[in-house]
DNA sequence: GATGAATGAGGCTTCATTCAT
DNA sequence: GATGAATGAAGCCTCATTCAT
């Protein structure tokens, strides 16, 4: 009889129990103890599978960009695949599933804060930071003249960003359906705008799948 | 002869090394020792001034809203007194000055992730997002019709600290002066829509002063 | 193999340990790394088991409460189950045993200081105090007219205590031998003047048995 | 114009306040201080004045006995002045007066428990105990045959402690009221027994006066 | 594979004392 | 005579980690 492999599923119960305790009780509060008593495991675990808290914690932040990841990659199913539809995938994978949940927000935003003082995290938040931009590049290239292609990019993921901050932060005062709403309305006028300056730009969409 | 009352000057010394400290060690790493150690003076001495470590730490976020407004008013000095010249200062304000320092930054950050566990924190927090949109709102008023105002408010707020985060977190790899141009371009823009929907839109300003 | 429930052990552990450090060093001097150095334990243990100094601290009182119990039950046995021999019993209790020992003595004058400004101490302060009172009521009933019960019973009990006072205080000044004949003495007394008052009084004795 | 020496003033002003705190707080919770604020004075005068804090605390404790001295003067003025008047005005002065208010009993009680480390205290201690057993002695001697002199002071000793201890901490189930009445109970009683035993015992009062 | 008892370093806070004014 | 700002040692408690089972 085939013994199960245990490892995974142990792995993911304890980043489960550690987004909980993160949202419970804030990055100071989160104890060992506490996230094996969340997980219905022992203090010794964590080292045994992580090799410590450090570890752990790592590892849940890579988990939360993998998510994000795939809701970007569900929602880019719902729309046409065209550039425009992309955008707004990015959009609401930024706004939508799991991300919409407090304890993902609550996690993000202390990461980030921790980034400054942890090698780890500031890796993982890079490639967020650049798979976000590239990506936004990738699909505005086809649709806006170079010269505004950099400006409008950083200003969309600032924008994301931004809304992203102020829902995390504001408990309920900015909705996400207002933050999707006013999004995709700078989008749409920032490819309006484009298009109207050059209408006759073609851009052959290349192969390549963002990151 | 007068003893010289030291009260606001010790208070000045903790919240000045406060900040250094949590710039160089995080929120973690933030500790009783290492303020008194970076401001020559005992350990004993915060509590005595803030009560504890938690009122230091409220202190200095206070710190931060005050020279967040001083540096306002001062950069609407150096802009015409209109509706766009404010909306500039406010800009200005958020990317200049006090708030350009690292150490500054970083602060607003670690304070944003832990105002979630502490009403105290959480309160300075909505104080400032109030602030910000207030702003925006009272002098978007003139130049916008009604219906294009709380969209555009909060847009340009989710802007300004969606620049701002990824300025904190870039490491220089998104620069203020970029962060300015992009969100000014923004507000221009948004003003000439509004223009050419409501060419003769008139409105009062109010006698109301912005927060 | 079971492991062995260490639990009991470390409990009893530290709270032989608080015993002779309450009498080394006082209250004031009872610290946690004095009384986890005696112990031969580390520092965290006492929160491990008890909470913390006051959970053990608790502990320690209530042990010496038990104690005291235990005793009575012991010096019963010694003596004829009568009334006078139960009373006899009650006497011997406090001043033999464990409780002679000066720190067991110096433990409760220790707590008894403390139990105005601690609940926890208080609520067992009054259960020794109503204890001893019921118990010596219960065996008085029998040999002393109704009248005379609760008097005899209050002084019984503040001679008890009256003595074990000065007992605890005079460093050897008064010996537990001398008490003990004097409460008898007293007791003796008190039980013949009650009988010639009332030579008839029969009493029933209750089922109920004294705490 | 001369000045008035306010070294007595401020000596008072510190014991009274060290009475208030240690009601209070306990001995724990007696700080200089919750000492100088309950005062209206400095930190810094406790050392000016008593060197130190322990100085303060024993100079508390040697004005409790002076008012103990100073009660009973006052009562043997209200009594008879024969052996039985005397001894009432031990019992009253221990029950009564300044010795009723709990900030002083709570006080007695905790320098007690602290005698046994603190040789200032213990020997304050000593006072006591000698002064009150040698003051039963000199009074219970013209009524009482030889031998029953030591056993009878002993336990009347005994008593009053008793009852005063058990007053101290009953938090108001013991009344004085009942403990002076039940100490005197034994009192003429002992005294009715020794004359039955030794009815032509004639004693000369010596003319030394108990301290 | 997993446990959880135990450790002990380190944090925050309290507080008696000192000393310049 | 008196103040009270400042110190810094020491206490209690928390918690990541280890290791015998």
């Amino acid at each position: 009889m085939p013994r199960l492999n245990v490892e995974p599923l142990r792995r993911r119960q304890l980043i489960e129990a550690t987004l909980q305790v993160l949202e419970a009780h804030g990055f100071q509060g989160t104890t060992i103890g506490r996230i094996s008593k969340a997980s219905g495991l022992s203090t010794g675990i964590v080292s045994h599978y992580f090799g410590g808290k450090q570890g752990l914690l790592e590892a849940t932040m890579r988990h939360l960009l993998n998510e994000l990841r795939g809701d970007f990659r569900r929602f880019r199913r719902q729309h046409p695949d065209s550039p425009q539809g992309r955008l707004q995938a990015i959009v609401d994978a930024n706004f939508s599933g799991v991300q919409t949940q407090s304890k993902t927000a609550r996690a993000w935003l202390i990461f980030w804060s921790q980034a400054a003082h942890s090698e780890d995290l500031a890796r993982l938040q890079r490639i967020y930071e650049r798979r976000l931009y590239s990506n936004l590049v990738y699909n505005l290239r086809p649709v806006l003249p170079a010269h505004a292609l950099a400006g409008t990019a950083h200003t969309i993921a600032a924008l994301i960003d931004g809304f992203w901050l102020r829902t995390a932060l504001s408990e309920g005062r900015i909705g996400h359906a207002r933050a999707i709403e006013l999004c995709k309305a700078y989008i749409d006028q920032a490819i309006r705008d484009g298009a109207e300056q050059a209408p006759d730009d073609t851009h052959s969409a290349r192969s390549g799948v963002p990151r």
